[in-house]
DNA sequence: TATTGAGCTGGAGTGAACTTTAAGGAGTAT
DNA sequence: ATACTCCTTAAAGTTCACTCCAGCTCAATA
């Protein structure tokens, strides 16, 4: 699969797709005379990151994490404990919106009275 | 209250709310002598930004409205729409946290398997 | 063979949301 | 008096996450 194939399946510009290489958030993508050619893997690792930012984390964050991998089975422990911050972190998050949530319903249907 | 005061309760920086309220996000703060003095509906506009910034709405986003609220009544049907937007793009940002919240569960268990 | 098109890189530029800095004024404690 | 702490502003600086650009290679096509 070609950078494009892959931009357009995921709908993320190429330029972010190499952007997410170079700061080491996907491992390095396979190669075939220097040009990038995804195999499964690398889609993979592509489907994930899209799917971390879609839900907040930072780059520097996932950057980490990516590294901790890289290095192996050593790093399991480590590993464990940055998933479990980072559910910690989107439960609260994920509490905030629907604080939130409930606040616009409560809002809109006091909106929709004054309407009618 | 001062805006310190206000800084304090709501854990956010003076400068911050002096941001806020340049950009239009909160009303022109009731003063005296020049200096900000709080008023409750001034605390509750402060209350109000911080939790929309907290579920992800943009400044640009929250200004508009804030904009229409102060053209009053007319604009009813406007802010209505908008605050259905918003809840819309809180839900699908609710349910791609969830998604991942899942997925990090999925991981953790695996781990935990590991590492026994 | 010339040119079109897709890919590559490093580096500069952008927009959002602050954050910091500089320069000053007012009120109070020593 | 002067030092301290609080407040004010405009404007410059920072960080993050891209996004764009210049200049290059390489392969296919008119």
């Amino acid at each position: 699969m070609t950078i494009k194939d892959v931009s357009e399946k995921y709908n993320v510009s190429q330029a972010t797709l190499r952007y997410y290489e170079k700061a080491g958030i996907i491992p390095p993508v396979t190669r075939k005379n220097g040009i990038r050619d995804y195999q499964e893997k690398d889609e993979h690792a592509v489907e994930l990151v899209l799917c971390m930012r879609k839900a907040g984390l930072p780059i520097e964050s996932i950057s980490r994490y990516v590294a901790l991998k890289q290095e192996g089975e050593v790093t399991i422990k480590e590993r464990l404990s940055i998933l479990q911050g980072e559910r910690e972190a989107l439960i609260a998050k994920k509490e905030e919106i629907e604080g939130f949530i409930n606040r616009l319903n409560h809002k809109i249907s006091l909106f929709k009275e004054k309407i009618d």
